[in-house]
DNA sequence: GGATGTATTTGATCGAGATCAAACGATCTG
DNA sequence: CAGATCGTTTGATCTCGATCAAATACATCC
C-alpha cells in the first residue's frame, strides 16, 4: 500500500497518476527509461516558493499533484498570476536557466523533476517529448488566450464565473468523471491567489462569490468547497458562448 | 529590381527579409527546399479578414510583410486581441484543421504559406523546424504573459506606454537599428485595433495619446506616426522594472 | 478558555475608465 | 464644391470595481 510520505524517492512511471498526460505522455518504455534516470520527486507546502523570478532553477518538471501558480509583481506591488499549473502541467522552460515569473505551491505540490541540462539533450534527441511538450505549450498558450478575453473584457462576475468552470473543467478531467449536470470540488486558492489570477481585489472576489451564492449559482461549504448544482447555470454567467469556447 | 507587386511569386528562401527569424530561421539548404516545395504567398490589404475563428484553414503561415491580428468576440461584440503577429512571426496551430481566433490584416500584409497537412509531416521529420517552432511558441506564450500582466494590472497611462514600447521595440529590432536614445515608427493599429489589444475603448486611448503627447512623451505626426524623444521617459511610463521585462 | 493571527466578509466612499454625445479633419464621390 | 464616410478627438456624465475601514469566522497556541 504506497504511502504518500513514503512515495517520494520510490514512484514508479508505470505507477504514476499523469504518465499519460504529462511531457511522458507518448513516451516508450526506452524513452521513459532515459527520463527516469534523470528524475527525482520534490514536495512543497502550500504558501511555499518553489522559486523567485529572476533564480536560477538547474530543473524542469511535472505537477504530479497540487496547483502551482505562475505570477508576476510590478515595483509597486501589483501582482498578476500569469499562470496557474496543475496536475500534469509542464514546469520551466527548456533552455533558459532562470525563471521568469515567481512560482508558488497554491496547495501542497509534489513534483516530478527533471534535471535541466540533461532534460535539454533528451529533446534534442527525443521526437517523442519534444512534440508532445510542443503540443502542451500550444495549449497553454490557448489557455492564456482565453484568459487574456478573460482579464480585458469580462466583468467581476463573469471573471469569477469563468474561473469557477475553468476549474470544475480541469477537476473533472483528473477526476475522470463524465460530464453531469452537477459537480462539486475544491477551490485550490485563497481568495487573494483568485483576485491575482483575475485581475480583481480580494475584496471584489469575495463580494461576487457571495453574490453568485445569493443568486444560487454556486453553494459553499466552508470557504474552499464548491458546488454547482446546475452547471449550465454557471456557464451562463461565464459571458462565453454556448460551446463553451472549447474548440473542436 | 525587384518588384512588390511581380515579387509574390517568385522570390527565392535566400532573398526572404525574415529567412533567420521565422520558423525556418535553423533549416539547411535541403530542409529549406522541402519548405520550398510546399510554400506559396499570399497578400493580404489592410482590413482584410484573413480567416474567421472556426473556418477551416488549409495553410499555416509566416508573416513576411505588414501585421496581422488575431481577436476574440463575445457574443454581445466585446473583443479582445488576444495575438498582434508582425513580421517573421507564426500563423496557425499543426494538427488543427480549425482557426481558434478571428484572423484580420492590420497593414496591407504577406504570408509565407505552407500547406498545412504536409507541413505536418515537415514537423514530425525535420527536428530544425519543430524545434524553432517550440522556441517561437514559448516565446509568444512569454509575450502572452506580459500582456495578462498589462490587461489585468496597469492603468489606461501605463497600457498605451507599454504598447508603444513594445511596438518601438519590435520595430527596431525588424530595421535592425541600435539603440538609441530617441527613435520613430508608424503605428500598426488603428485605436480602435489599440483598444482591442489593451482592453480599453477607443475614447481612452485617444485620450492618454493625447494625455502623452501633451506631456512630451511622444510627438505625433499625422495620426500614425511616432516620434519618442527620450525614450527612457517612455519606458518610465510603463509601470515596468527598469530593465524593462526582459530577461536573462 | 482567552489570546493571537490569518482568511474572509461586509460596509461606505471614491475615482478611473466606460458610456453617451458631439465635433473635427482628412479622404473620397458625385 | 457640397455631401458622405471614416478615423479620431474632446466633452459631460455615470458606473463598476477599487480603496479604506471594520467586523466576523476559524484556526492554533499557550
Amino acid at each position: 500500500m504506497p504511502n504518500r510520505s513514503l512515495a517520494l524517492p520510490e514512484m514508479a512511471c508505470a505507477d504514476c497518476p499523469i504518465r499519460h498526460r504529462a511531457v511522458c505522455a507518448r513516451c516508450e518504455a526506452d524513452e521513459l527509461e532515459k527520463l527516469d534516470a534523470i528524475k527525482y520527486y520534490r514536495r512543497f507546502e502550500a504558501g511555499q516558493t518553489i522559486a523567485w523570478a529572476g533564480d536560477k532553477m538547474d530543473f524542469v518538471a511535472s505537477v504530479v499533484e497540487g496547483v502551482a501558480s505562475l505570477t508576476q509583481t510590478m515595483e509597486d506591488g501589483r501582482r498578476q498570476m500569469v499562470g496557474l499549473l496543475l496536475p500534469s502541467d509542464f514546469l520551466g522552460r527548456p533552455n533558459r536557466e532562470s525563471v521568469a515569473y515567481d512560482v508558488t505551491a497554491a496547495t501542497d505540490v509534489m513534483l516530478c523533476c527533471f534535471r535541466r541540462v540533461p532534460f535539454q539533450g533528451l529533446i534534442e534527441e527525443t521526437p517523442h517529448i519534444s512534440q508532445r511538450l510542443l503540443e502542451m505549450t500550444l495549449d497553454e498558450l490557448d489557455a492564456a488566450r482565453e484568459w487574456m478575453l478573460l482579464l480585458g473584457r469580462k466583468t467581476a462576475r463573469e471573471k469569477i464565473a469563468s474561473f469557477l468552470s475553468i476549474i470544475a473543467r480541469r477537476d473533472a478531467t483528473l477526476k475522470n468523471s463524465a460530464d453531469a449536470s452537477s459537480m462539486a470540488f475544491d477551490l485550490p486558492l485563497t481568495r487573494e491567489a483568485m483576485a491575482d489570477y483575475l485581475g480583481l481585489t480580494l475584496e471584489t472576489v469575495s463580494r461576487q462569490m457571495s453574490a453568485l451564492k445569493r443568486d444560487g449559482v454556486i453553494e459553499l461549504q466552508g470557504k474552499r468547497h464548491i458546488i454547482v448544482p446546475d452547471v449550465e447555470a454557471l456557464m451562463d454567467e461565464t459571458g462565453d458562448d454556448a460551446d463553451g469556447g472549447v474548440f473542436i
